[in-house]
Parts: C-alpha cells; sequence; structure tokens
DNA sequence: AGCACGCCGACT
DNA sequence: GTCGGCGTGCTC
C-alpha cells in the first residue's frame, strides 16, 4: 500500500506559512510546485492558491482537506519566483502569503461565488411552495444555474438564504460553488469578405448587380476587396471604419452575406514595430565607462555607475544590454513608478519591439495576466518596469539594471511586503547568477558606502553628453530680498528677470515647489486657530482651485469656511505656498505666458501625464510648476533655466534623511537645465542660502555632502551603519495604543542597548484616519545578526498575541524604512 | 484576511 | 420580542 500525499499549498492570506492537503491519487498524476489550484478553507471559501512542495507526513493537529480543482495543467509560478517570496517574507518579517497576493495578478486569482442549481426539476406538487420558492423554482427551470445574488434580486429581497434553505430541504435545489475566472481575452472584430463569395463569380456578379442602387455599400465592398489583396493579416473593423467605411454600411453589407463579421481574440499588450530607432554610437567616456562596467562585473556582481546627468547613461545601458542578449540572456530594467511612460522607455520599445514588456501601475488586471503569461513563456528578452517588476515570473535573466537607484519609491511602504526592489534585485539577481548595475546621478548613500567598502563595483561617468558643462546654480537670498522689499509674492525680482529673460529667448521654463495644493495652512490672525482635519492630527491644505480645504492623509475636504470655525472673525489667513499658488503668482507675473502644473492633482487620469508630456514638448506650455514628478524622467531640449521656490523645506524635514533627500532632489531638478547643447542655468530661493547643502548643491560636490552625512550617520547611530527596523502600531483608542506599545517595548528592552531602541514615539503625524499610531525604533549594529533580531521580536510579537488587551492593536514591522 | 459565533442596543 | 452592531476566535 502506497503511503498517502499531502501537498503545502501557499495561500493569499495574512498567516503564517502554508497550508497542508491530501492528494488523491488522481492529483498525485497532475500535481506540479507551482501549479495554480482551488482550495477549499474555513466553512465557505474556495482560494486560489499555488503549490508549493509535497510530501508523506501527516498533519497531526488538524484534519486535512482535499483539492478541490487543477486550475492550470502546466505552473504558473516558477520555482524561482517561489525561493523570492520565502526569502521576502522571511527577511521583511510578513506571511508568504502577503508575498502572494502582492505578486500575483488579481486577475488570476478565482473569486468564488456561491450558484443554486436545480436538482429536482420535475417537482409537481407546486402547493407546497410559497410565492418567493416558486418564484426561484420557475426562475431556474429556465436558467438551470442562477447566482445567490440573482436569487435575491428575483424574489426582492435582501438576502434569499432564508428561501433558498427551505429549498434545500425540500431536495429541490442545491447550492454549488462555481468558479469564475475574471481574466477575459479582449476580443476585436474583424472583417472579410464572406467566404462564400470566395471563388464564386456568378454570386459576385449577382451581389454587384444587386448593389447597383446602393453606391456606398458598393464602394465599400470594393474597397474592402483592395485591401484584402494588400493585405496579409486580417481587417479590423475599427481599422476600416477610419479608412472611410461606416457603421451602418457594413451592417448592411453582411446583413447581404456579402462580408462577414467575426471576432478574433487580439493581444492586449500594445504592438510597436521595432527596429525604427537606432542605438546611439558611445562617446569616448562613454566607451570607458562601459568598459569599466564590464571589468568590474569579474569581481562585483553589483557595480555603481555614478554618472551626472545628462550623461547619457542610457546609452551605457542599451549597449550592455546588447551584450547580454547576445549571450541569450534576458534583462530586467526597473526604473521608478512615474518614469515608466517617459521618452526612454519608448525609445527602448521602438527599438526592440515586441521583445519588451512593459508593466506599469496604470495597466489593468486583464493587462496584467497578459504580460505575466508572456514573461512566463519567455517572449521577452526586456522586461521594464516600477519596482512591481520584480515580481513577474522572469527566466533566464542576466542583467538586472536599476535606474535612478537612490529613489525611494523603490520601496514599497503602503502594502505588504515592505520590500525594497534594488535590494530585492540583488537577492533575484543570485538566483540567476545575473548581475547588478545600479544607476544615478546622486547615488543613495547606502549604494554609495557599500561602493567604497568594496561591496559594489564603482563606475564614474563626469562629462555630460555632448560635453556641455553642468548648469550654474545661483541662490538667492529671500531674507535679503524681503528686506530690501524686492519680491512680488514669492517671486524675486532676481528670479522674476531670469524668467522674463528666458521666455524672451523663446525657452521653457520649468519652477519647483515640492507642494501640491494653494497654501498648507490656513490661519486665523486673531486668534491662531488654523482647521484641521477630524480624523488625522494634520492642518489641512487649502486648495484654491476647488475652494477647499483637503486633508493630504485621508481625502477629507470642506468646503473653506468664511469666517474662523473657532473666534468667528474674517482674519482667516493662508500660510504657506503650494503649487497652485505659484501658478496663480506666475499667472500674474506673466500674463501672457501658458503656465501649467505638474502634481499629484493635476496628473489625475490614464493619460493626463501623456498628455502633459506632449504639451511640453509641443512648447504649448511656457513655464511649468511642478513638485518632485518633475525630476524624474523629463528630459527636454528646450529647458535651459530651472527655478526652486522654496528650498527651505526641503532642508528642515524632521528626518535624519533630509539632508541627503535634498540633496539629491535639488542636484536632480537642477538636471533638467540646459540638457543638450547650451549651458543650463539654476536658480535656488531660500531663506538660509548658506546652509552647508546647498553651498554643497552649488558646486555639485557629492562626495563631500556624502562624507559630511557618512560622519552625522556615524556619530548619532544610523544607516549605513546601523540596520533599522521599525515596528509600528495603529489602534483608535489611544490609551490601548500607549499601553500595548509600552508592553512591547518592555518586552524587547532586555535584548537592545538604549540607543539601539527608540520610542515609542508617536511620529509626525500621530493620527491618520482616526487611528492613532505609535513608532518604535530599533537599530541593529554590525555585530548583531539580523536574522536573530527578527526572530526575537517575532517571537516577542507572537508573546503580545496571547494578550486579547494588546491583540487588537495593529501592529506592522517595517525593516530598513525610508 | 474572511467568516461564524456570540453577546448587547434600537426598532418592526 | 428580533435585526444587526462589532469583539473574539479559527481556518489546513
Amino acid at each position: 500500500m502506497e503511503r498517502p500525499f499531502f501537498a503545502e499549498i501557499i495561500l493569499p492570506l495574512a498567516l503564517e506559512g502554508t497550508f497542508t492537503y491530501h492528494l488523491t491519487s488522481d492529483d498525485v498524476q497532475q500535481i506540479k510546485i507551482g501549479q495554480r489550484v482551488a482550495v477549499p478553507f474555513g466553512t465557505q471559501k474556495l482560494y486560489t492558491g499555488i503549490v508549493h512542495s509535497m510530501h508523506h507526513q501527516a498533519p497531526e493537529l488538524y484534519k486535512t482537506k482535499g483539492i478541490y480543482a487543477f486550475l492550470d495543467a502546466d505552473p504558473l509560478v516558477t520555482t524561482h519566483q517561489i525561493k523570492l517570496w520565502e526569502w521576502m517574507a522571511t527577511y521583511y518579517m510578513c506571511a508568504l502569503g502577503e508575498v502572494f497576493r502582492q505578486a500575483f495578478p488579481a486577475a488570476l486569482k478565482l473569486e468564488s461565488q456561491t450558484f443554486v442549481r436545480l436538482i429536482q426539476a420535475d417537482f409537481e406538487d407546486l402547493t407546497q411552495l410559497n410565492d418567493q420558492e416558486y418564484l426561484i423554482f420557475e426562475a431556474l427551470k429556465l436558467r438551470e444555474i442562477i447566482s445567490v445574488e440573482e436569487a435575491a434580486l428575483i424574489i426582492d429581497a435582501k438576502s434569499a438564504i432564508p428561501t433558498l434553505k427551505l429549498l434545500i430541504d425540500k431536495g429541490i435545489i442545491r447550492l454549488d460553488e462555481k468558479i469564475n475566472e475574471k481574466y477575459t481575452p479582449k476580443v476585436v472584430n474583424y472583417v472579410r469578405i464572406h467566404p462564400d463569395l470566395k471563388g464564386n463569380d456568378a454570386a459576385f456578379m449577382d451581389l454587384l448587380a444587386a448593389l447597383k442602387n446602393a453606391p456606398k455599400q458598393r464602394e465599400t465592398l470594393l474597397q474592402l476587396i483592395t485591401l484584402e489583396t494588400q493585405l496579409t493579416e486580417g481587417i479590423k473593423v475599427a481599422d476600416f471604419i477610419k479608412r472611410g467605411a461606416t457603421n451602418a454600411v457594413l451592417k448592411s453589407l453582411s446583413e447581404r452575406n456579402a462580408v462577414q463579421i467575426y471576432p478574433f481574440q487580439a493581444s492586449r499588450v500594445e504592438q510597436i514595430q521595432h527596429g525604427q530607432e537606432a542605438i546611439h554610437t558611445l562617446t569616448e567616456h562613454q566607451k570607458l565607462a562601459l568598459n569599466q562596467i564590464l571589468y568590474s562585473f569579474h569581481s562585483f556582481s553589483t557595480v555603481l555607475l555614478h554618472g551626472v546627468t545628462s550623461s547619457g547613461k542610457t546609452e551605457v545601458y542599451l549597449q550592455l544590454m546588447e551584450r547580454v542578449m547576445s549571450k541569450g540572456k534576458k534583462i530586467l530594467y526597473l526604473l521608478p513608478e512615474i518614469s515608466v511612460t517617459t521618452q526612454i522607455v519608448h525609445r527602448i520599445k521602438k527599438h526592440y519591439g515586441d521583445r519588451v514588456g512593459v508593466y506599469h501601475s496604470k495597466f489593468n488586471q486583464n493587462e496584467r495576466v497578459e504580460l505575466w503569461q508572456k514573461t512566463l513563456a519567455g517572449d521577452y528578452d526586456i522586461v521594464i518596469g516600477p519596482r512591481t517588476a520584480l515580481l513577474l515570473p522572469l527566466t533566464d535573466i542576466g542583467l538586472i539594471i536599476v535606474d535612478e537607484e537612490h529613489e525611494s519609491s523603490y520601496k514599497q511602504h503602503d502594502v505588504k511586503p515592505f520590500f525594497h526592489a534594488r535590494d530585492m534585485a540583488m537577492l533575484l539577481a543570485k538566483q540567476f547568477k545575473a548581475k547588478v548595475l545600479l544607476g544615478s546621478a546622486t547615488p543613495s548613500i547606502e549604494s554609495y558606502y557599500n561602493a567604497t567598502q568594496k561591496k559594489y563595483g564603482y563606475v564614474q561617468l563626469n562629462q555630460r553628453f555632448g560635453e556641455v558643462a553642468l548648469p550654474e546654480i545661483q541662490l538667492v537670498d529671500l531674507k535679503k530680498a524681503q528686506k530690501k522689499k524686492e519680491m512680488q509674492g514669492d517671486i524675486s525680482f532676481t528670479l522674476r528677470e531670469e524668467i522674463t529673460a528666458q521666455l524672451a529667448d523663446k525657452k521653457q521654463v520649468i519652477l519647483f515647489q515640492n507642494r501640491r495644493g494653494y497654501a498648507p495652512i490656513m490661519e486665523c490672525n486673531s486668534c491662531g486657530h488654523s482647521p484641521g482635519c477630524p480624523n488625522c492630527d494634520v492642518s489641512l491644505t487649502y486648495h484654491k482651485f476647488s475652494n477647499q480645504l483637503k486633508c493630504h492623509y485621508c481625502g477629507y475636504a470642506q468646503a473653506k469656511p468664511m469666517r474662523c470655525p473657532s473666534c468667528n472673525s474674517h482674519e482667516l489667513k493662508t500660510k504657506g505656498i503650494g503649487t497652485e499658488q505659484i501658478q496663480d503668482q506666475i499667472q500674474e507675473l506673466f500674463p501672457d505666458a501658458k503656465v501649467k502644473r505638474m502634481d499629484v492633482d493635476a496628473m489625475r487620469g490614464k493619460f493626463a501625464y501623456e498628455r502633459l508630456i506632449e504639451d511640453f514638448e509641443n512648447r504649448e506650455i511656457d513655464i511649468l510648476i511642478g513638485t518632485q514628478m518633475i525630476t524624474k524622467g523629463f528630459d527636454f531640449g528646450n529647458v535651459n533655466f530651472v527655478g526652486v521656490i522654496r528650498a527651505d523645506s526641503l532642508l528642515n524635514f524632521p528626518d535624519f534623511r533630509a539632508h541627503e533627500k535634498a540633496f539629491q532632489l535639488l542636484v536632480q531638478v537642477a538636471g533638467r537645465a540646459g540638457r543638450r547643447a547650451e549651458q543650463g542655468k539654476v536658480m535656488i530661493q531660500s531663506y538660509e542660502p548658506n546652509h552647508q547643502i546647498l553651498q554643497n548643491v552649488t558646486t555639485y560636490n557629492y562626495h563631500e555632502t556624502m562624507k559630511d552625512i557618512l560622519y552625522e550617520r556615524k556619530e548619532f547611530f544610523y544607516p549605513p551603519y546601523v540596520r533599522l527596523i521599525r515596528i509600528r502600531l495603529k489602534h483608535k483608542d489611544k490609551t490601548r495604543l500607549d499601553k500595548t506599545a509600552a508592553q512591547l517595548v518592555t518586552l524587547l528592552q532586555p535584548n537592545f542597548t538604549a540607543r539601539c531602541l527608540l520610542g515609542p514615539e508617536a511620529p509626525a503625524i500621530g493620527r491618520i484616519n482616526n487611528m492613532y499610531i505609535s513608532d518604535i525604533m530599533l537599530k541593529i549594529v554590525a555585530e548583531q545578526s539580523p536574522q536573530k533580531v527578527k526572530e526575537l521580536i517575532q517571537k516577542e510579537l507572537e508573546r503580545m498575541n496571547t494578550v486579547a488587551a494588546y491583540r487588537s492593536v495593529r501592529i506592522d514591522v517595517d525593516v530598513d524604512p525610508v
């Protein structure tokens, strides 16, 4: 007798580990690791799971259930992926199921719905049924299967369950779990000459005669014939209409059986002809950098390419990609979220055509499935996307490029797992024995440090393309300007004159202000009251366009009050500046200029970003005012000047990374100026022009800045000298939250020195969406094993979980927070 | 995460 | 007297 088989299944749940199911001998025949299965879980639900492994150990503590169905013949998940998921779950301290849920396209997870089926259709004693039972019985005679929701609609009740229960008891119906696949292939209508007419001249002549009085139909038919001889592929109805046909005419023709309209499954992933865009030959500097990278890859698996803005890093990437592909290996090209729709991607796509898979967050569920399946099939030589592209079923990877590696959007912070794509890229590369290239004009301090410690190779590219010098940066002292009354609103005369000169020169201007809305705060001049969000501990931001006060954290909005809600005075004034206000001020100063704004508010909608880029390219915008969005892959030849409205808020951020981020951001902003022919110019307005960071920015002194920051980090015990783990507690009851946090600190304290355990402390915003927040920060020193520390935290969290009073507090662990 | 079970307030 | 609020406990 053979021993029974069991399978471990990964389920999309926030629960530890995998789940055991028993296998029938049939199951054993077809089961494969990575395969998608439907399994029952709990009393009601069917979930989509992934086969993790098979074994013979019967669990002792519970009875196993069986597999409900195998959803595909072949695995949809690779063993590399399962391994990566396990790493992520361990490293980022979350459940394997949470990684699965994030990684796997929602459309491939089935929706379990309960259906009702008739089992006794010949039931005749209708007097036994009440009105509602009868209605459902009749409906089922017509339809065979209806969903529980539909049943409720039929009898016009909130829930059909009571009635259905009666019918079940009578043995007339039964409940059935039916599986709905959410993915629906996209179907496109094509048109062709009716097959019956082909080679049948007599019929054809009859048809033409019949169309004697229908010139439009005749013309359309002849046009279709011509097209069919010209084109090898099918003709889409939509394309045919663009060439002059109309729906009405086609309808008549199809009714006459002259043409046939037939549906065909089209690929959703857009096709572009390739070979249109050549790869440029490299300059001497670029060639040197490429050779240094190739050389470094002999001794390092990761190389940091530090290339000033506009040095043509992309050209180097393209050449490197060519080499990798020529060896038959594939490439993963990661970039920050917003850059996925930029020029670089279009260029790569144009050059390599459908060998490139582009992934991005505005894709809908069906597009994601298609990309998943094509990636799995190995159809792409290059996959381009933001951090989540790392989770695709990649195969044969030879190189991973992490472009703009300093970008904090590589770290996922909203949904678990809170992973950093740059760090995971290295793990992934290890699996494939692939290389990683990190690229940036302003590398993150972590990567820079790793390069100085000889953990990464380090290659510099100091020459801008065409040898154009870096933009000249001028600081404008706002204190002085104010004293001398050389200000108009928030624009100094110096800045105003420069913009005037640029516009006279027919150049476009970019202005940077890192705050959206009109004004971040409203304040009453007589009592000092400033309206706050009822759900969060923040001031409401005034949005002039909608005349509302909005909360940027929970989305709360209210109409702007006329009087102070506290003292009823009329003296409500705005404080601080946002992009909306700058737009107003600039428009007033330059009434003839076309002024546009680029921030999340202006970028709503699927193509808002693309449209703005197009407008800018076509010079339909003279002055663009943007938040940090403009620093990401925004590359235009006609911009020679960039202005920063107020740098101070960047420098005075209460975060240990503030200086690093401010330097990176300002250098990136400056890099938008003078990208092609001439040297650009940058003006930074600030109340503190002597601030060390601003001084370093003017000379582009990256190394000096990093040295200073590293010194501070070492002194105050921050990364890269320690690793951080932030434990964030949330609860709607502040007292319970504080007690739980205090208890957790008590449990952790014996294992950490005082300077390695900070908190509990409320973050800058202590309440969001009516949930109070408390943070505990742990620092792991070099001598400690991060794995041991994580196990310890896990143990203490489980201990907390045994006490009911603590259990209701939500606890999230963020490893390496940014 | 879902979902059932179970114990307290406002309504047919 | 019930419907339904969310606190608590369990799921292979």
